[in-house]
RNA sequence: GGGCCUGUAGCUCAGGUGGUUAGAGCGCACGCCUGAUAAGCGUGAGGUCCGAGGUUCAACUCCUCGCAGGCCCA
């Protein structure tokens, strides 16, 4: 069999050919039918929402979702990846707005809501051929021929069949919920619309008086930055635990104030120097006391409390006076607290922003945030005696990114999921999943879901799947929750129309009459988008409606992979639905991947213009090489500097490898078919054999463990380290047949090696792992399966590991120590010494040695045995284990080892334990107490040593050994000559060696092996070779020399 | 203000259960090798392991408090 070269076109185009390849093969669809029968491996993909471009953070998680389903297909299972599409929601409209110029819910209702859903559909898929492409270029596969899309009919009514369910369940109701409002949009804002708009502005704070009723003359000081919710207020919280003062002033004789104590300094600043504290009284002692509203201009519903004091803990005395006013409609923290103690809610304020319902016609429709009327309220505060104070206050107040509006906090009317009542079994559930890394499950999603308060899930939009419920016009309190289509059609009395479409406005027109005699109408809201990714695992099916045995076998999921970003949003979305709806987990193995990050640490974001195109990469890198970057520049989870620079740095190594080995093998491994069995193979082959088992076994470990970042580096370790830099190049020589074949059991090592590299390399880098794959046996790496974990060591190679290691140290400590000695390596020594822990020493170690011998270029190794006069024995303390037994006197028992004799350090070498006396006290030493480390003390030699390896050199150069050095220098030059000239590698050649007779005489002696090394047939010396090719002078050693050489047979 | 994460060489990052020599790659300096060669290999310099306390015979590792950066939330 002959090999083909590695591609020379660069990563992008091997790629591109591959791609095409695998289209042409059908591999993905071949890849699902070679496992369709294998156990199930569920993964869910999260949808991404088609109207954004793809970033490079979408490929960084893609490769992570691709490279464990990849592996799990390789390890036979049944793999699903259906691609879904998110297609709802509040990011749509606001493209369509944009596209339409429009500016709100208004101008959307006055363009029509038809009209503009039909463009939301449309636009949905701007981008749906980029992402597929995207997709498909790094080798995410996935199944984009039956995706699942949320805003098809069957998805919806999935959708609407889960909340009948939880409908049935009690577990979905309507409430109130105080929400981020733009006034003169008349739209609630989500959060993160919220988070575009906030801004620093100065606002008037001001600090008013509510007099208790309790006849003391005491009056409550509370302030407040928003004037314009006094009106609305129905109670004052304190702090349990604050102490509060009752401060007297002589100009207001008769009333005392009551102020936190830690902010008596504002109230002397407000009410004068001559303050005097009449007396404390913590918080929890004012509250139940009731008060004289500062404005009482809104009438208040007879059945609620209010003008009354509460404790609260959300209360603070950092700013303003530690009494915090409470208006519910208009504060979260007001409406819970509201909630929690029966207040009153009154909401005088208009949809528009206007307050409403007053009793005060000078403010009535009037926008609560505009100056005037602030001024107005606090003119009449004065008027009445409640004004105390008016301050400048700087914060960062929210706006409506679309029109710079104030927003005002406001309850709204929304249906929620009751998912506080499940809480418990959510936290208990998320216990039971695998999070990597744990922290984000355990901290950010489990704090998460501790604090989990009812999902708002309405939304008062236009894009979204419908809520399917259905409320009485005459009374309210009549419900209908439609679990799906045929149920629609039975209470609406006829057959859907041909063509049903489920959205706004169609859906609005299906009404009926309530047993009441009312009408059925439709609530106008649709739902929470994060609703519908998180009812993919059903949706995806329609389930109830069809496929109920395939969702059966498909949930929950073996595993998904999103963002961290996604605590909040499909995270918990998926797991308050299976939860509530199921009472199941949705998933049991998450990787929740970090940002990407740009080279600086900076969050990449179109205004900073630090976007990385991922296009850009893929052309300029190829997608194995970004991918594999992405997957081992740091662990998945760690926020990542993508830092183009860094790319090949970190990938390159590896891959050069990868490619410099199977050029290699590929160069001189033509045409060796047989493999001879691996139990009769030198020791370096079934040490290299045995570091692929072990990688195996590392690999797999990693990723069954879903820690993507450590299996690869385990591979790459393995090709880099063990298979490139030491296995080839110890074992150069046995691939190197001048006139023969290439050594069979090292050709059929390196290939088994390279062969299982490429399957372990597969799920990482499905491209240049499949060209390989494909070059050495002819099939693609992606059918091939996982490769199997390795067969138990057999007990003679168990030993090999450690002994190569071994050798591996000594042989870097002797080139240390010819370099330190300034002997280049050509030149051969006489002898070596070496020392090694007893443990290393063995029948594997000593056969391994003439590895060492060829590495290092000496004639003899000897290893030292302690009694020979080159070493000394010393006792280094393992602390680890003396600190077990002796505690506090560990310090002092390990100074006992260094006073250890020889022939004491010798029977712990070979297994006894050995006592000494010290202070009267015996002490006993077990094996594993102490290392015996090797010295060498003679002088003359040259000595390098790592702890208890020791390599030394015997410097000293025999002309016999001078000579052979000169030997080696002339072939050295020889062989660079060649290349100068042109010659290729297994050209024959005619030599000629001029120059001293030193030179000659080495030569001489020295005939066969220059003539081997440099395959010269003919080689003259003294004289030129005739009609040479070339005739060169060089420097040798210090010596002139003349080289003239041929072609042979030229 | 709260939760979580991160802080290790000039840069990017590794460093089970605490154990006495803290590693890699890149970069830098020097050298080796020359039949993988517009490759490859080695050696060296370079660290208050963010800081301060504490626990311990022993802390990069555990605890507390800070500092800086990031993410999420309020």
């Amino acid at each position: 069999m002959t090999y083909q070269p590695w591609p020379d076109g660069g990563a992008d185009r091997m790629e591109q050919e591959l791609l095409a390849r695998w289209k042409e093969e059908g591999l993905f669809e071949a890849t699902q039918a070679a496992t369709r029968d294998g156990p199930p491996f569920v993964f869910f993909e999260g949808p991404p929402t088609a109207n954004g471009k793809p970033g490079i953070h979408h490929v960084f998680a893609r490769t992570i979702k691709d490279l464990i389903c990849r592996f799990q297909a390789l390890r036979g299972r049944a793999v699903t990846r259906i691609a879904g599409w998110d297609t709802h929601g509040l990011p749509v409209e606001i493209e369509v707005e944009k596209q339409l110029k429009l500016n709100g819910k208004k101008a959307i209702e006055a363009y029509g809501v038809e009209a503009f859903n039909r463009l939301c559909r449309e636009s949905v898929f701007t981008y749906k051929a980029e992402w597929e492409q995207l997709s498909s270029r790094i080798g995410y596969w996935l199944d984009y021929e039956h995706p699942y899309i949320t805003y098809s009919n069957e998805y919806v009514e999935s959708v609407w069949w889960l909340l009948h369910r939880l409908f049935e369940r009690d577990l979905l109701y309507r409430g109130h919920r105080v929400l981020p409002y733009c006034p003169r949009c008349g739209t609630v804002l989500s959060s993160h619309e919220l988070a575009l708009g906030y801004e620093e502005v100065k606002d008037k704070s001001i600090y008013v008086t509510f007099p208790l009723t309790d006849g003391t003359g005491r009056e409550l000081v509370v302030w407040t930055t928003t004037p314009w919710t006094l009106p609305s207020n129905v109670a004052a919280a304190v702090h349990p635990d604050l102490e509060y003062g009752i401060y007297r002033h002589p100009k207001h004789p008769g009333r005392g104030f009551v102020m936190a104590t830690s902010r008596e300094a504002k109230l002397r600043e407000i009410l004068g120097e001559e303050l005097a504290l009449e007396g404390t009284v913590a918080g929890r002692e004012l509250a139940g006391l009731e008060y004289r509203r500062a404005l009482d201009v809104v009438p208040l519903p007879e059945e609620y409390r209010h003008s009354v004091v509460i404790p609260g803990q959300f209360v603070t005395a950092e700013d303003g006076s530690g009494i915090v006013h409470m208006a519910p409609a208009f504060g979260a923290d007001d409406y819970h607290a509201g909630k929690e103690h029966g207040l009153a809610l009154v909401r005088p304020v208009a949809p528009d922003g206007t307050f409403a319902g007053t009793t005060w016609p000078e403010i009535e429709g009037r926008l609560v945030t505009a100056e005037e009327t602030n001024e107005i309220i606090i003119r009449r505060l004065k008027a009445d005696g409640r004004w105390l104070r008016t301050d400048q206050y700087v914060h960062s107040y929210p706006h409506c990114w679309r029109c710079q509006s104030k927003l005002i906090y406001y309850a709204r009317d929304s249906w929620f999921v009751r998912t506080s009542q499940v809480k418990e079994r959510m936290l208990e559930i998320n216990r039971g999943v695998n999070w990597q890394p744990p922290e984000v499950g355990a901290g950010r999603f489990g704090s998460w879901l501790e604090n989990n308060v009812d999902w708002a899930l309405s939304r008062d939009r236009y894009w979204g799947t419908p809520l399917p419920v259905w409320v009485c016009d005459a009374d309210p309190a009549h419900v209908e929750v439609i679990g799906g289509y045929a149920r629609l059609a039975e209470r609406w009395g006829k057959p859907l129309p041909e063509g049903f479409d489920p959205h706004k406005p169609y859906i609005d027109g299906y009404t009926w009459d309530c047993a009441c005699g009312g009408t059925m109408r439709r609530a106008p809201e649709v739902i929470d988008t994060w609703f519908d990714s998180g009812a993919m695992p059903y949706a995806q099916w329609h389930y109830p409606f069809e496929h109920q045995a395939e969702f059966k076998a498909h949930f929950p999921a073996d595993y998904i992979c999103e963002g961290v970003d996604q605590t909040r949003g499909w995270f918990y979305s998926l797991l308050a639905i299976s939860a509530t709806a199921f009472d199941s987990p949705a998933y049991r193995n998450v990787i929740v991947n970090e940002l990407v990050l740009d080279a600086e640490g900076q969050k990449m974001s179109k205004s900073r213009g630090n976007v990385v195109n991922p296009w850009d990469m893929l052309g300029e890198f190829g997608a194995d090489t970004v991918r594999l970057y992405l997957l081992v520049s740091s662990q998945v989870w760690l926020p990542k500097r993508f830092d183009r620079k860094q790319i090949p740095q970190v990938t390159g190594d590896f891959l050069r490898a990868l490619r410099n080995t199977y050029e290699f093998f590929r160069l001189y491994a033509a045409r060796v078919e047989s493999a001879p069995p691996v139990a009769g193979r030198p020791d370096s082959d079934r040490w290299v054999l045995g570091r692929l088992d072990a990688t195996i076994a590392a690999v797999t470990a990693a990723w069954a463990g879903y820690e993507p970042t450590a299996g690869v580096l385990a591979l790459m370790d393995f090709v880099v380290d063990d298979l490139s830099n030491w296995y080839v190049r110890i074992n150069r020589d046995r691939f190197w047949a001048p006139d023969g074949e290439a050594d069979h059991a090292a050709v059929a090592t390196l290939r088994e090696c390279l062969v299982t590299v490429s399957r372990l390399l597969a799920p990482a880098a499905p491209f240049a792992s499949d060209w390989l794959h494909r070059a050495l046996t002819g099939t693609s790496v992606h059918l091939a399966g996982w490769p199997a974990a390795p067969a138990p060591v057999a007990a003679a190679d168990t030993a090999l590991p450690p002994a190569m290691d071994a050798i591996r140290r000594l042989a870097s400590l002797a080139r240390a120590a010819r370099e330190a000695g300034k002997l280049r390596v050509r030149q051969p020594l006489g002898r070596m010494q070496v020392a090694v822990p007893v443990a290393v020493r063995g029948p594997a170690f000593q056969r391994l040695l003439g590895i060492l011998q060829a590495e290092v270029n000496v004639k003899r190794i000897e290893v030292a045995e302690s009694d020979t006069e080159l070493v000394r024995l010393r006792g280094k303390a393992n602390f680890r284990s003396l600190g077990k037994r002796y505690g506090k006197e560990t310090p002092a028992v390990a100074k006992g080892v260094e006073r250890l004799t020889p022939d004491q350090l010798r029977a712990l070498e070979t297994g006894e334990s050995v006592s000494r006396h010290e202070n009267g006290v015996e002490l006993v030493y077990f094996p594993e107490d102490v290392v015996v480390e090797r010295q060498v003390v003679a002088t003359g030699w040259l000595v390098e040593s790592d702890g208890p390896y020791v390599a030394a050199l015997d410097p000293a150069l025999t002309p016999e050994l001078s000579r052979e050095g000169l030997a080696r220098e002339l072939v050295s030059h020889v062989q660079r000559l060649r290349r100068e000239a042109g010659f290729a590698v297994s050209d024959r050649i005619e030599l000629g060696i001029e120059g001293p007779a030193g030179v000659l005489d080495a030569a001489g002696a020295y005939r066969d092996f220059i003539a081997t090394e440099t395959l010269a047939r003919r080689l003259t010396l003294g004289t030129a070779v005739a009609g040479a090719a070339l005739r060169q002078p060089a420097d040798v050693d210090g010596q002139p020399v003349t080289f003239s050489m041929r072609r042979h047979g030229a």
